[in-house]
DNA sequence: ATTGGCACTCACAGTTGAGGAGTGCCAGCG
DNA sequence: CGCTGGCACTCCTCAACTGTGAGTGCCAAT
């Protein structure tokens, strides 16, 4: 079993290799920190950490660098997160001054993150499932074409070009309307769906007769309520992976495939399990199952009256687990105070 | 001056290397090209095309590479657009089938081409300034914030959560919605940006007298009226420059800077000047203002009802241009037509 | 103008050898 | 028993060197 002490040469394996790039090796930890042992020592604890498969040398006779399983131990056991220095926090703080607007708050967060990171940053929407709607709105475009507008008490709208083949006066553009609102408006999102269905499904029903043109609108609503509940990304700073390149063995290739589609990260991001701060650290081949096996991505819960949903940051396997954590964590805390004070003054 | 002879030397350097990757050398032009002559022959054609800087020699004794220049004289004069196969334009019309709306069909339209060239794929929406408003919606979503919508007759929808301190009642709103709406429906999104200037302006007026919340809430229109002009793009494939990336010299890093900006990308398709069929090159150093000096981008105009745009695409300057350009005309055309089909049915 | 011949250049790949960082192991010591 | 200094060993890295071959420029001959 390893020792104690050979956590501590862990933890100072992988801090000087995250520094300089370079294998490290007995000599080197015994200069750059205060063991009060011997290089031989030292060797010794090395040893025992490669048993335990936590470092690797990358040939015969080079210092060592850490495992995906030692980045893992050092992540849980090892690192405090380290507090963001003050001028980092008033940057975070300066970043976020101003925006009303949710899409505003998340943009500027995002490129906070990566401003203050170097990294690719990530923020999740809030779901809005638990959003009510406030308002569905008709517009006719001429040609047969009708814009579908939905909005929620949140303030998220959500439109659709609709093709009803016809044109409408105002009476009947009121009686569609009329029938759309009360049939959705208080309700959530999620009801609001499923009601839809339900009277879809009634069409054969003689005293609740929904014309062939009320029915294309209703799918069309359905199709913005739909959008609602999907899980949306803002992502900055995709371009610095061009200068971490030199930290992935093979191409970036997955990386930015995987920013590119999204849907990969949203699923990544889906499936990490917080702690009890409402951090989570995903890394290397923990996610090869997404073709992200050089890669890692830490997170933090953040809280959007209720709808909770992460920010977090995507880089190589060799990152500053402590700087980033705390980094997301400060952002996270910023923007769930944010939110809050929007919400409170309500 | 170079001979007739010298510019199809020229031809067969250009596609041999982009062919290749590799320099190429008179032997090689004698083996692959049926040049008439010899390989001395070649040789003396060679040494003028360097005299006028159309290609270079990496070093002494190797075969030479097309300049920027060289690449410019290849596209401006000899390069024939090559037309598609029947494959390509079935895979494109399967790509753009069945969309009504706007966002749809551009999307799709950017897959399809870097789907079908390999190359990031840009696709600039068409300026909204010449659309008129035919909508202008205000919905309270408590906590003095109110949601402001502004829809164009092209079905465009643009939004915008502004603080107004304050709760309203129905007549109220009515009736600010009502100024708003008589100000700017029907007009183009130009004018109306102009007529709420003029309104603001009119402060002192005690004929024409907008109270604070109206002022607010025009600014907050006006916003939304300077978003349709902005010039947006829709972009995909641009992890495909991970896949090019040793046809960079340098890194890959300010393409994906500009990818990821955006407005790089749209100055510089806004300054390229296209040929007589709308088809435009931008080489090499030419992009170098830009910041681009390793990247080339073609570009084809289309015409959505009078409000031109472009689609491009972005790679290295050692691309394909003959199949490049054939592509970005082929998927404009059918985009052009696409937009038509849904316009004279209106 | 075109061609074959020829001397020349130079990148590339492989080889060799010295240097050095780092290791594993062992015997001795507190 | 843990720690230490010492030592032999490994093997990466770097630089110098070499041979090979592709490709050139030039020239005299046609």
């Amino acid at each position: 079993m390893v020792s104690e002490r050979g956590l501590e040469v862990l933890r100072a394996i992988v801090q000087d290799y995250v520094d300089t790039r370079e294998p490290v090796g007995s000599k080197t930890i015994v200069d750059r920190h205060a063991f009060g042992v011997s290089a031989a020592t030292i060797r010794n604890d090395m040893a025992l950490l490669e048993d335990e498969e936590l470092i690797v040398a990358p040939h015969t006779s080079s210092g060592r660098i850490p495992t995906d399983k030692g980045y893992r131990v050092f992540v849980d056991h090892l690192a405090e997160v380290r507090p963001l220095t003050p001028a980092q926090r008033t940057a975070i703080s300066s970043f976020l001054e101003g925006p009303v607007d949710l899409d505003d708050a998340l943009s500027r967060t995002v490129r906070a993150l990566t401003q203050l990171t170097g990294q690719v940053a990530i923020v999740q929407y809030p779901s809005f499932e638990r959003a009510s709607v406030s308002h569905v709105e008709l517009v006719q475009l001429g040609s047969g074409r009708m814009l579908v507008i939905v909005v929620t008490d949140t303030g998220r709208v959500s439109q659709r070009v609709s093709n009803v083949h016809d044109e409408f006066d105002e009476t009947d553009l009121g009686r569609m309307r009329a029938e759309l609102s009360t049939l959705l408006v208080g309700r959530s999102v999620r009801d609001g769906l499923q009601r839809i269905e339900a009277h879809l499904a009634l069409h054969d029903d003689p005293t609740k007769p929904w014309d062939a043109a009320t029915r294309v609108l209703a799918r069309a609503v359905a199709e913005d309520l739909e959008e609602f509940r999907q899980d949306r990304l803002v992502l900055a700073g995709s371009a610095n992976l061009a200068k971490r390149e030199s930290d992935f063995r093979g191409s970036i290739y997955p990386l930015l495939e995987a920013i590119e589609q999204q849907v990969t990260l949203v699923r990544l991001m889906g499936e990490m399990v917080a702690d009890e701060h409402g951090l989570a650290a995903s890394i290397g081949r923990e996610n090869e199952a997404f073709g992200l096996a050089e890669a890692s991505v830490v997170t933090s819960d953040y809280d959007a009256t209720g709808a909770g949903a992460r920010v977090g940051l995507l880089g190589p396997t060799r990152m500053d687990y402590p700087t980033n954590l705390a980094a997301v964590r400060a952002v996270a805390r910023y923007l769930t105070r944010m939110l809050e004070e929007d919400d409170t003054s309500r």
